[in-house]
RNA sequence: GGCCCGGUAGUUCAGUUGGUUAGAAUGCCAGCCUGUCACGCUGGAGGUCGAGGGUUCGAGCCCCUUCCGGGUCGCCA
């Protein structure tokens, strides 16, 4: 049976009773970790947020009552105890910040029952994902979760904080917004009383903080949850939280300057880690090129190389027909991972770099020896296997991976490749934090499927000024005002330079095929609004949960949003999303057709 | 939409070539225990082997379908 506290107060946390406190008086309140019983000697282990202390119940001291309570616990059952903090009469334990001390019990009640949790409440423990998202609650009991979620709120203060010292202005913007056609999908929500109309949540506040500069705030910012109804990945959820800002008569580095400022509060707040400013900077077409992606983890090294020059004439078929397919061949070397590379293993990588669609990997190994194991080099006369080598700069001992496809999917399938090779090597020093700006982008990516071009980043990026001469030429050369910053190889955020001329924007829709009309009817608020005096500005958003992800050493955002939604964007606890009442959906006026199970 | 991995007791797992009544640890329940701290000791309960179908004398194991969880390609302005 539950009891209330009926005046009792709690005096002190759990976690922070010491030595210092022996001979007082304290009333603590917590949950039943675990408690040892003794028979007439019981020890319970009390947690709350701060910590642990073993609370002692004594058959010889205790009055009747007292010691049933002691007796009758199990674990998680809520409990209050009053007593005297006491040096140990038994063993200390040194695996406890408590260990050295106990608390003798006056008087405690049970204040409710548990039924026995279905998960352990301890680090260390390991059920399956599913079952702790089924009861996160408990899970978040974990001493690990909490601190997890504390460190998510120092990080959102800092950056609060530093916003604010900078002067930015905190502007809500809404839920209910309006679904737009470009980008990811929308989710919906109807409108009872504009029946057939739809709201949708937003999936950035993009326009919003566009025309927050057209009404003069100059410097907004906003901590904005954001949706997107696309498939989830360990980095991906269906909802996420993003610090979105927007500044005017800005250029880039105002905007990065800002950014990167931030990042470093929150590093120096939450890790006591410093980050040298300003930040490096790299292009796109550098980042591609070098480490095969837009988002380089550039704590190791192991860069890809063209050899087109010395893949030309050398004998091998495939480098000789897909150079003259007008393809490439890029390489890496794993520097020393030779005799760490099973042939098992290497043909596990080449299944690998299928899954960017790359055709094949071709290898060599270097072993110490001088005795070169390859799937190719048979085809090379020596001198021009020679050279290859010497382009790759290896020595005994490397391994040599090359791909000859198109550029896109030699760079990228590399690019996963130098990745998987460089955690499974142990080549990343996880105590180090790389934070870099990507500039640069393409403002454009031609759309197989719709046969046009679209925006990669969104209709609202500006071109770069030297560029603007060849966007209607070869609009695929186009680079845009736009930055992305970059976290040990995860994508923090990006952000652009806008554009404020209505005439280029104009000009921007053309590119992206729509007519003025189409133009109008989509935008047209906002087009209406651009002709009210627009000052140039240009912003950034990026994502809180990666961020918090990095910062914690996790490797998905699950571990790091309090109740997050599982790879097919349910949840297991909630189960979420549910059916309706036929009477809510007869008031919104719709009717469903999906087959029933 | 595609591909890969997984699903056996509350939990974490084992389960041989398809062969008797599916095991272990932990947890849970009962009893004993005054210095435990992963307490200990004794005893006990606990299973739709994710689900459905098939092959077989016989299926946890093989085949098909499907559901659930994870990863990923596509997708994610």
């Amino acid at each position: 049976m539950a009891t209330v506290l009926t005046g009792w107060k709690r005096t002190h946390m759990c976690g922070v009773i010491t030595e210092k406190m022996i001979g007082s008086e304290v009333c603590l309140m917590g949950w039943v970790q675990r408690e040892r019983n003794l028979g007439s000697l019981v020890f319970v282990d009390l947690r709350d947020r701060e910590g642990v202390v073993q609370v002692v119940f004594n058959q010889e001291i205790n009055d009747a009552g007292t010691f049933a309570v002691g007796a009758g616990l199990s674990r998680e059952f809520v409990l209050a105890v009053r007593g005297t903090v006491a040096a140990r009469s038994g063993a200390i334990n040194d695996k406890l910040p408590t260990g050295r001390i106990e608390v003798n019990v006056a008087e405690a009640r049970l204040i409710n029952r548990a039924e026995t949790p279905p998960i352990y409440i301890e680090d260390g423990a390991d059920e399956a994902e599913a079952v702790r998202l089924k009861y996160r609650y408990l899970d978040l009991r974990r001493p690990s979760m909490q601190r997890t979620m504390r460190m998510r709120a120092r990080v959102l203060s800092a950056i609060r904080r530093h916003m604010e010292e900078q002067g930015f202005v905190d502007v809500e913007t809404p839920i209910l917004t309006k679904s737009t056609p470009e980008g990811a999908r929308d989710f919906l929500v109807p409108s009872r009383i504009h029946p057939g109309g739809f709201y949708a949540l937003p999936q950035s506040p993009q326009i919003y903080k566009q025309l927050l500069m057209l009404a003069g705030f100059d410097k907004y910012y906003q901590v904005a949850r954001c949706f997107r109804d696309e498939d989830n990945r360990a980095d991906r959820q269906p909802e996420f939280t993003q610090v979105d800002l927007e500044m005017s008569f800005v250029e880039p580095e105002d905007v990065q300057r800002v950014v990167e400022g931030t990042f470093a509060q929150v590093f120096q707040d939450v890790l006591g880690v410093d980050i040298p400013l300003p930040l490096p900077c790299i292009t796109w077409r550098d980042a591609m090129d070098q480490y095969g992606s837009d988002k380089p983890d550039t704590r190791f090294d192991m860069r890809i190389v063209c050899v087109d020059g010395e893949a030309k004439g050398c004998g091998f078929k495939v480098f000789e027909d897909t150079l003259a397919a007008g393809g490439t061949v890029r390489g890496i070397r794993a520097v020393g991972a030779a005799g760490s590379l099973p042939r098992k293993e290497i043909d596990a990588l080449g299944e690998f770099v299928k899954t960017y669609r790359a055709r094949g990997l071709a290898w060599a190994l270097l072993d110490a020896d001088g005795s070169v194991r390859s799937s190719f080099a048979k085809n090379l006369a020596p001198e021009r296997f020679a050279a290859l080598c010497e382009r790759m700069e290896a020595k005994p001992g490397d391994a040599l991976f090359f791909i000859a496809d198109s550029p896109t999917v030699a760079l990228t399938a590399l690019g996963q490749l130098r990745l998987r090779l460089g955690r499974q090597l142990g080549l990343i020093d996880t105590n180090r934090y790389d934070l870099l700006w990507i500039t640069e982008f393409p403002l454009l990516e031609w759309n197989e499927e719709a046969q046009r071009y679209h925006a990669m980043h969104h209709p609202f990026t500006s071109p770069m000024a030297e560029d603007l001469e060849r966007m209607e030429t070869v609009p695929g050369s186009v680079r845009a005002n736009a930055y992305d910053l970059v976290l040990n190889g995860v994508e923090m955020g990006s952000g652009s330079i806008r554009i404020h001329d209505s005439v280029l924007q104009e000009r921007m829709f053309a590119l992206l095929g729509f007519t003025h009309e189409q133009a109008w009817s989509r935008f047209g608020f906002l087009l209406e609004a651009f002709q009210y005096g627009t000052p140039p500005h240009g912003g950034f958003a990026y994502g809180v949960d990666r961020l918090v992800m990095v910062l914690a050493g996790r490797d998905n955002l699950r571990e790091v949003l309090a109740f997050p939604k599982v790879q097919n964007a349910s949840c297991l606890m909630m189960e979420t999303p549910s059916t309706v009442a036929e009477d809510q959906l007869e008031m919104l006026k719709i009717k469903l057709d999906v087959e029933e199970a």
